[in-house]
DNA sequence: AAAACATTGTTAATTATTTCACGAATTATG
DNA sequence: CATAATTCGTGAAATAATTAACAATGTTTT
C-alpha cells in the first residue's frame, strides 16, 4: 500500500467538503479545473492527490462529484466515525459542542469534562458533561479516538496526561502552549494567535510582490 | 532583504509563545536542543529558523529568552499590533471575543459585526457589536486588518463580499465551506472537521510504523 | 467520421523544506 | 593552560512537495 502524505489527506478532507456543497446543488460532474477555482489548489495539485486514491475520474469528462467525495471518505474515514472527547467546557468549549455538522460527517462527540461542578451532569447538545476525575472510565466506555483541550492553559498539561493516560493517541489542543506527551501520540495545536499572526506577517510580506 | 518562508513564520509565532511561558518561568537562557524538546521541531529546524531573523545566539551558551523572544517579535509582527474584526457573534464568536491573552499579545478585537438585532449595539468583552451593513465604514475607522468569519456557512460569502470590499486583504475563514475572493486577498481556513478527520487518519496510517 | 476540444493520470522538472555535519565560539574542568 | 564539552550558524546533501507537460482518452461539432 502505498502511503499517502499528510498533506494530501488534509486537502483530501477539503476536497470533501467542497464536494458535498456541490452535491447539495445538484452538481454531478466536476472537473480539477473547477475544484481548483473553488478550493485555491492548483489543478495538477488535485488530480495529483486524487490520483493517489486510485483512478477515479474520465479524461475528458472530470470526476462524478458523488463517486469521487465516496471515495475520499473511504480513504479518509474509512467509513468509520471519529470520536471525540472534549476537555473544558468553557465558552470555546461550548462552541465546540455546538459546531453544526458533526453529526452527520462522521464526528462524534462522545464525552465531555469540567472540573466546574455546576457543569457537571449537564447535558449540552446531546453531549453530557462529566468530572475529569471519571475520565478514564468514561473514555473507555464511550471509545473516544481523538482529545480535546479547550481548558485554561493553566491546566492544559494536566489534561494532556489524562487523556495520555486513557489511552488516546490523538490530541487537538487549543490551549496557547505545548503541551508534554510520548511520541506515539500525535497533537495538532490550533492557536488563534499564531493564526492572526502569521496571516498578518505573511500578508505585509507578500504585499511587495 | 531575505525573504523568510511562511513556515518559518508560523513556527516563529510558535517560538514566542514558548519563549513567553519560559519567561514566566523565570529561565532566562535557552538552547536549540530544549526549544526542541519543547515544542517537537528538531533543533536544526529551530537554529535555521532563527538564523534567519539573524544572529542571536551565543555558541556555547544558547540564546537570551528575553532576546530571542524581543528579535521574533520584531520581525513576525514589526512591533504592531493586528487589529481584527469579527463577523458573528453566535457561540464561536463569542469564544473568540473571550479568547484570553489577545490584548496583551499584539491582537486588538476592534469591533464585531452581527445581524440579530439583539445583538447589536452590546459590548462584549470591550468590543463593541455592529450592525454589519456599517461594516465598511467602520472597518475604516477601526484600521483594521483581519476578518474573521464566524457566521453560519449559508451567509459566509456574503460575509467574505463584505470584508474584500471594506479593502482588508487578510481573512481568517472559520465556516466549514470555501470561499471566493480576489488573488490579493489571503485566506486561512480553519475547520474543526478537517482538523479531526486529519488527525485521526494520520494516527491511523502512522499506527503501522 | 474527422477535426477540434476537454480532461485525466503520470512522469519528469522544479522548487521548497528539512536534516546533516562540521567549523567556530564559549565555557567548564582537570 | 590544555582538553573536554556545549552549542550556534551555515553550506551541502537529502527529502518532500509542487508544478509543468503531455500522451491517452473521451466528447462535441461539423
Amino acid at each position: 500500500m502505498k502511503k499517502i502524505s499528510q498533506k494530501t489527506i488534509e486537502r483530501g478532507v477539503f476536497y470533501i467538503r467542497t464536494l458535498e456543497a456541490l452535491l447539495k446543488d445538484g452538481q454531478t460532474l466536476i472537473s480539477s479545473n473547477q475544484l481548483a477555482n473553488i478550493t485555491g489548489f492548483s489543478d495538477a495539485q488535485i488530480r495529483k492527490d486524487i490520483s493517489s486514491f486510485g483512478k477515479v475520474g474520465r479524461p475528458g469528462i472530470g470526476y462524478s462529484t458523488a463517486e469521487l467525495r465516496n471515495i475520499l471518505q473511504d480513504f479518509v474515514l474509512k467509513n468509520e466515525v471519529v470520536h471525540v472527547a472534549l476537555f473544558g467546557v468553557g465558552s470555546l468549549g461550548a462552541a465546540i459542542l455546538k459546531y453544526p455538522g458533526f453529526h452527520k460527517d462522521g464526528i462524534k462527540l462522545v464525552a465531555a469534562f469540567d472540573k466546574m461542578k455546576n457543569k457537571v451532569g449537564a447535558t449540552i447538545n446531546g453531549v453530557k458533561v462529566y468530572d475529569p476525575k471519571r475520565a478514564v472510565d468514561v473514555i473507555k466506555k464511550t471509545h473516544a479516538d481523538i482529545g480535546v483541550i479547550a481548558v485554561p492553559k493553566e491546566h492544559s498539561q494536566e489534561v494532556a496526561d489524562i487523556i495520555v493516560l486513557s489511552g488516546l493517541r490523538g490530541i487537538v489542543n487549543f490551549s496557547p502552549i505545548s503541551i508534554a506527551v510520548p511520541k506515539n501520540v500525535m497533537v495538532k495545536n490550533i492557536d488563534l494567535r499564531v493564526e492572526f499572526f502569521s496571516l498578518f506577517c505573511n500578508m505585509q510580506y507578500n504585499c511587495g510582490i
